[in-house]
DNA sequence: CGAATCTCTGCAACCGTTTGCATACTGGCG
DNA sequence: CGCCAGTATGCAAACGGTTGCAGAGATTCG
């Protein structure tokens, strides 16, 4: 049904093979022959198939992208970039969803192999040696999490985390919680440790790490009574869906935010303005994220020559609106 | 480099055709050699390069979803569950992102039409006549807008609207204004005819329609002070993000929700609840929206037997949550 | 025991491209 | 005028599968 080179070279009376060159590469062709066959096909309509051509070349002109939750507006959010600057390269955008599921990726993985030419792993939530192999069976790009030396995007949790809790340690705020995101996250174990970090600079600050929850809504509310049972005078959350828990738990139990706890944070969503209170949180513009991901993987797979390895570290910058304020704490001096 | 049929035949000892057989129609081929060819195969980690096999059964194996934009929850939920869905039945999923732009989705279609086995264009912004061309160039369904004869996934709007007119009447609310949306979608035009028919039943309702504005908080935002001058004491926004535009401008113009101003949204997305007031809405559960549409797609292209005319009207569903309450006017009996 | 039938397997053509190689033609130069 | 370099084109072999067709055994039945 679809008209193929056949076609257009029979009616431009010449072969497939010139079909093919005048549009692949045009300068081995002679200028007449070239605008006669450019201009046949562009009359009927023909489009190459691009299946058949990746057959012979080796490249599909497809790249996959792999998140953890597509509802998740951080990851839609990446995936807007990521498919915005394939589409820009002329490379179309396969999207799966593991839903939070690590097997569920490396199946992924596998089974797109073949039709793309290369992947584009965002958080994903398998051990390293999985990711490891995966890697080697065909060109991959890790997003939010490092592994070996496998091309990276990442984004600097330690500096994240670092504005957040210094933005909450000059609002006079001494004991700091954490709401964690899954075990298996590595963003989650990166901010984790920047905490340790960053309180052992300081040694007045106390840092509560109330452990794993779910990295969604869902999460933050769940773990918004301990937030308050630990005594914290602020907390800082995995994500922002589990920050908007947090706000609505807190809100429910009467507690007020900023007055009585202070909520960061990790990640800028759209929806963050929203809230009431609009939500402070260190985050990046995400659309360019998913598009630095894509530059990385499309230099990877065009220029094999590229150095193979290679990553990038974005910069988190905090965005105060209004579910911080001064401690509680620094108002009572005996407190 | 990834292994291919070729290779599983030599280790097995078979011809390539009965590696493909043992796969393809496995009755066709003798209980022995389908197990040797098999297990041979699961030990090499061969997997069928689809694209070849597209080739000449002319299956590729994956559909296409045609957005409007990724970053709407909107249409990520929906993507989600055509993800899901498309997977489980063990296709693959292209999505692109229109980026509202009418002349982009014709593009997008016949760009993938050689790759994908159906197209699922959701909310589509072009008009009929190109939609109608495009329906004939390749399998498509359509979400969220009637057109022809194509097949369709919608909700039914007229519904909607009257379960939100009516609950708002209910309150006591006279004057409702209408937030529309892109005036090339096929949604707010149905919508406003829902109201104009759902006013006409009930002739104490005005209705002010207040235009269009961009499907993004920022129309929301734009659209409020519109909304107060109108003297309405209940609007009714085009889709879940406006509304949540509108809810941040009343608030920052003083004028309390549900108090002086009523918001009812149309679309029911999970952040709903995290408004401050929560928003009252008509939504459907928009996994399985996608998937509805997922269903109806590979039922056309697996089985072309299937009548080729298809709708599915879907039923909206009033959620009350606490931007909505009595209306002030009904207070004052003279208003 | 021979022929007919059935089951299983391999051969080869094909899907729509790309591309190395061979060929035909062009023109320039000695 | 003949030769050579160079250019433009076509032929045919891939790419990795699927599938119609034919042939080889095995089986059945007269």
């Amino acid at each position: 049904m679809p008209v193929t080179a056949r076609d257009v070279a029979r009616v431009a009376g010449v072969s497939v093979s010139t079909v093919s060159r005048s549009l692949a590469k045009p300068d081995s062709v002679s200028q007449r022959t070239r605008d006669k066959v450019l201009e046949t096909a562009r009359g009927m309509g023909y489009r190459p198939n691009l299946a058949a051509r990746g057959l012979n070349t080796g490249r599909t002109g497809n790249i996959a992208l792999i998140v953890p939750d597509l509802e998740n507006p951080f990851f839609s959010s990446v995936a807007k970039g990521v498919q915005s600057k394939a589409r820009a390269a002329g490379y179309a955008v396969i999207i799966a969803d593991s839903e939070e599921d690590p097997s569920q990726e490396a199946e992924f993985v596998r089974s797109l192999a073949t039709q793309v030419d290369g992947v584009l792993l965002c958080s994903p939530r398998s051990p390293d040696s999985v990711i490891t192999q995966l890697a080697q069976e065909c060109s991959v790009v890790l997003m939010n999490r490092r592994c070996g030396d496998i091309p990276t995007v990442t984004i600097d949790n330690l500096d994240g985390v670092r504005q957040a809790v210094m933005h909450l340690r000059a609002l006079g705020h001494r004991t700091i919680a954490y709401v964690g995101g899954p075990s298996t996250s590595w963003s989650n174990r990166q901010r984790i440790d920047a905490l340790q970090a960053v309180a052992a600079e300081h040694p007045e600050l106390e840092v509560i790490d109330l452990g794993a929850f779910q990295p969604y809504i869902s999460g933050g509310i769940a773990a918004s009574d301990l937030v308050i049972a630990s005594g914290a005078t602020a907390v800082l959350a995995y994500n922002a869906l589990v920050a908007f828990g947090i706000l609505k738990r807190l809100r429910q139990r009467g507690v007020r935010v900023p007055e009585d706890i202070s909520v960061v944070g990790v990640e800028n969503i759209p929806m963050s303005i929203l809230t009431t209170p609009a939500l402070t949180s260190v985050g990046i513009p995400l659309v360019n994220y998913g598009r630095a991901g894509v530059d990385m993987l499309l230099s990877l797979v065009r220029d094999p020559s590229t150095p193979p390895v290679h990553h990038r570290d974005l910069s988190f910058r905090l965005v105060v609106h209004e579910s911080t304020g001064p401690s509680p704490a620094a108002l009572r001096p005996s407190a």
